[in-house]
DNA sequence: TTCTCGCCCATTGACGCCCATATAAACCCA
DNA sequence: TGGGTTTATATGGGCGTCAATGGGCGAGAA
């Protein structure tokens, strides 16, 4: 499960260590982290295998002439990257992901449960401030069904 | 299973290296890569053995498909082109192949799961920024088959 | 012969691996 | 409880390896 934040520099090699909590979540260090880009937010969205197992599972194999569903599915697996980890536990984000996110030398791991984002600090900065503000305003009515909260 | 995206050249003898991590999920080399047009797209459609033996099984199998389905396997197989590696892990598409996808001096190679696509660049980077499109404005409703759904 | 295609070699640029250092959290002991 | 020590994560840089690319040679087909 994928909890909290994490801050991390992005160096001249474009190297970015995953917290050590989340690749301890993503389970089977080779298996490495799946990164796309987030249909909504300029930002990412990053997952274990066993997540982007379930979109190929839901294109049908021998199926030539995808429905718009399955080309939900597949414009995803398009945009998903499998990235390695080095032996620190670091990753290379490629230029269209880079592009997408609006990152610079800094990177933030905001923890979504089952999978992550990944934010400029500035752009998840301003985006967590007007989420926690609609958040609080319609907190009354929120706060007993909704678990889930915004990190302070 | 295939994942993302790769850009490669095709050179002056019309050579297109195969990605390495696709090379190895196509599995043994020695049978090197199983290449079609796209009935929806200008773009080719690429696969393993595996997955073209099952389109074999489908026309020894008669309930195992539609009839309209098993004629589209037969259309399938009398479209595909079984091309083998170079040492280096380069194919070479045949021209009926190349116009068909109007591909130029550069292809891309698009993950699809259990098989891939080949786009011009261009074809792709516009049909690409559609899908993404219509996901953005739809992908927040839309349930994934199985389980999960894409979130916002 | 001439052209095509398969195999071999050279180049290069990216990236994977190694080591060293910094920073921070956990721990231990008075 | 406080200070110092230890451990582990994060960061930075050097270097070797390998994938992608490009060109040349030779065998076989037209």
């Amino acid at each position: 499960m994928f909890i909290g934040r994490h801050t991390n520099k992005i160096d001249k090699k474009g190297r970015l260590s995953v917290p050590k909590a989340f690749r301890d979540a993503l389970g089977d260090a080779a298996d490495g982290v799946f990164v796309f880009p987030s249909f909504k937010y300029p930002a990412l969205e990053g997952a274990g295998r066993d997540f982007i197992e379930r979109f190929v599972a839901s294109l049908d194999d021998l199926d030539l002439f995808s429905d718009d569903q399955d080309d939900l599915a597949a414009t995803v697996l398009a945009n998903t990257n499998a990235l390695a980890y080095d032996p620190e536990g670091r990753v290379i984000l490629p230029k269209t992901l880079l592009d997408h996110a609006e990152l610079g030398d800094e990177a933030v791991f905001v923890g979504r449960g089952s999978r992550f984002q990944i934010w400029s600090p500035t752009l998840f900065e301003t985006h967590n401030a007007r989420a926690f503000e609609r958040a609080r305003s319609r907190g009354a009515t929120l706060a007993l069904r909704n678990t889930d909260k915004i990190e302070p």
